[in-house]
RNA sequence: GCGCUCGUAGCUCAAUGGAUAGAGUACUGGCCUCCGAAGCCAGGGGUUGUGGGUUCGAUCCCCGCCGAGCGCGCCA
């Protein structure tokens, strides 16, 4: 009885193919798991696959391929169903083995066999310009599950955040702190519109001066207003006005460099340290852990980005325009060709990113997995369009995208810009739903799919969260155990053969399902199937729960149903780990 | 205007090209002298946006249309 059900009866099926229809012995043998209790454990349409190229009627396939099936003492019943299929019924004892199998491994069943495999995961990778919103909650959720799945699943996983601490965006941050900071000395300057305005900015500044008092504040106004073109009437919405206002933060910035000379970059990084330091933070408490925080900055320095660009040159992929160096993506499918080195003789952001792609190949991964949000699709044509153009092999690079959570409040969409200041923090998320509710939340739903994130709702029903309902099934396993206060270790002699009800078996063949979950999940990059899986787990552990008394007199049965039961736990245990939610004992 | 991702029960979402499209929630009615009622059982709820095509078979693949979100910078 050591023989996996599924494998015995694909062998079954391959042996009965190959006396059938010989010269179709290479047709891929599909089983499923039949919805329909009715359709029995397995089932499989080989038969109405044959007929077209055999020209037969697949009824009639299917019933001589029954009829040259091995025997099995594994298998109760197969009959031909519906338009062709062949449905498998297993016998008892090969359905309840699955119990002792889960057992056995603990929380090694369901792992997948080493793949040998390096695959690497870069998400979140937010700007760290400010706290994390409900946003990059989502890709942090994601990235995080599908890491783990794919761990769990057989891969060498390895978990990377792309941090943008080069750059303008980090000089508008250093300005923003900088100019709160000196307004705190009663030296005051408009605030730009489209600087950092956010409370966290404030807070940056007074430490700043709690720790420095005056010592960047040695100036005036006028000194940092000097050659800028100031700012147009805060009403005006046309292109002249925003350029102006674009332009104006530039001189600010440079302004700042000069006036502060080599304190420049100790408030820049400053403020990039408290920055990172808190989105860190964030992540660790949220249960999302990486391996390495990469530096955008660090490509500049190794002079990767140089190289990245004079490799793609060196290939006849750049051509100068306008006094900017062009990468010609349009040949790698890209709709227009895009710019690398501005005129300036500065790099774009892209430039960076082809030399951080660069950079993950020659680390020797052999898939690469980007989890952006939905807002960079039109980013993918022309990364991979560098990768082959640098004659990487493209295809191992996959990007998912993960849709915008839209989150509303009070029944209203709330805006998420990080610039405006008013955005819901992810902090503040995670204190009012609690993480385990917040990460289950967030992987609910397959990845591509927009999410309404229904803040009210998510709060005030909080004990309503189907990841209660999982973590309820777990809770019951743990005080059934406990009160049966017997050593789970005696549970290996139970007589499974006492399963034997309907809501057992159905249970067992939950169990026994887990295994191709969770590769599913793993080729999908879907761990929403495994947030699926543990709902329905739970729900026929329930089912099961309210029908038996599992603590009976008979020992025997007592045992069998104590084993499964702690089987379920332990299922329902490592999907739990899988999605970052924690696995209670009592709640 | 062009491109990408989508459109499934009142609401939030599932469904390797398979059989009668499923859960949760909300609504209705039952179940605690009995291992945890954050649970269980039963019920109503659908032309899968729409029109074609491919297929033995389409929520899924292809094309048109309608609608939503996002993207179309020498920003990141």
């Amino acid at each position: 009885m050591s023989a996996d059900p599924k494998l015995q009866i694909e062998k079954l099926l391959q042996a009965a193919l190959a006396s059938v229809a010989p010269e179709h012995v290479s047709t891929p043998i599909h089983l499923e798991r039949p919805k329909q209790a009715g359709h029995g454990d397995f089932a499989t349409n080989l038969a109405l696959q044959l007929a077209k190229p055999l020209k037969r009627n697949p009824r009639e396939l299917a019933a001589l391929l029954l009829a040259e099936l091995p025997a099995s003492g594994q298998i109760l019943k197969a009959e031909v169903a519906g338009a062709g299929f062949i449905n498998f019924t297993l016998a008892a004892d090969a359905k309840t083995v699955v119990v002792g199998e889960v057992l056995a491994r603990g929380a090694a069943f369901g792992r997948g066999a080493s793949k040998g495999v390096k695959v690497q995961v870069e998400f979140v990778s937010a700007n760290p310009t400010g706290p994390l919103h409900v946003g990059h909650g989502r890709g942090a959720a994601y990235g995080a599950s599908l890491a783990s799945v794919l761990d769990f699943a057989g891969y060498e996983v390895f978990r990377e955040y792309y941090t943008n601490d080069a750059g303008r965006q980090m000089d508008i941050l250093a300005l923003s702190t900088w100019l709160r900071y000196v307004a705190l000395f009663g030296i005051e300057v408009d605030f730009p519109p489209n600087g950092y305005q956010g409370d966290y900015v404030l807070g940056m500044a007074r430490e700043l001066r709690a720790a420095h008092a005056d010592r960047f504040a040695r100036i005036s106004a006028a000194q940092i207003l000097e050659g800028t073109p100031g700012l147009p009437d805060a009403a005006r919405k046309d292109d002249e006005a925003k350029d102006q206002r674009e332009a104006h933060l530039d001189a600010l910035i440079s302004n700042a460099k000069r006036l502060l000379g080599q304190d420049y970059p100790w408030v820049h990084g400053f403020a990039l340290n408290e920055q990172l330091g808190d989105c860190r933070e964030d992540l660790e408490s949220f249960g999302v852990h990486f391996d390495r925080w990469f530096s955008e900055k660090s490509l500049f320095d190794t002079g990767l980005v140089d190289r990245a660009v004079a490799e793609l040159e060196a290939r006849g992929h750049v051509y100068v325009q306008d006094g900017a160096k062009w990468f010609r993506s349009t040949s790698f499918g890209d709709e227009k060709d895009r710019v690398v080195q501005r005129d300036n003789g500065q790099y774009t952001y892209f430039a960076s990113d082809i030399a951080y792609h660069l950079n993950k190949f020659e680390r020797g991964f052999d898939r690469i997995i980007d989890v952006w949000g939905a807002d960079h699709h039109g980013y993918i044509a022309r990364v991979k369009g560098a990768v082959a153009a640098l004659g990487l092999p493209a295809d191992r690079l996959d990007v998912a995208l993960v849709q915008f959570a839209v989150l509303y409040k009070n029944g209203q969409k709330a805006s998420m810009s990080t610039r405006s200041g008013e955005f819901v923090t992810l902090r503040s998320l995670r204190e009012d739903v609690g993480n385990d509710a917040c990460r289950f939340f967030y992987v609910l739903r397959k990845s591509d799919q927009h999410l309404d994130f229904d803040l009210d709702l998510a709060k005030s029903q909080s004990n309503e969260n189907p990841v209660y309902y999982i973590q309820y099934a777990h809770a019951r396993v743990c005080s059934v155990l406990q009160q049966w206060g017997g050593d789970v270790s005696d549970l290996a002699s139970a007589d499974l053969a006492r399963l034997d009800n309907e809501r057992e078996l159905a249970l067992c063949a939950r169990l026994a399902a887990y295994p191709e979950v969770v590769q599913n999940a793993a080729s999908d990059y879907a761990p929403h199937q495994i947030a699926f899986y543990l709902k329905d787990l739970a729900g026929d552990f329930h089912s099961w729960y309210n029908a038996e008394r599992i603590l009976v007199d008979d020992e025997g049965l007592k045992l069998a149903r104590i084993a499964l039961a702690c089987a379920v736990r332990a299922v329902l245990a490592s999907g739990l780990r899988m999605l970052g939610v924690s696995a209670l004992e009592s709640m």
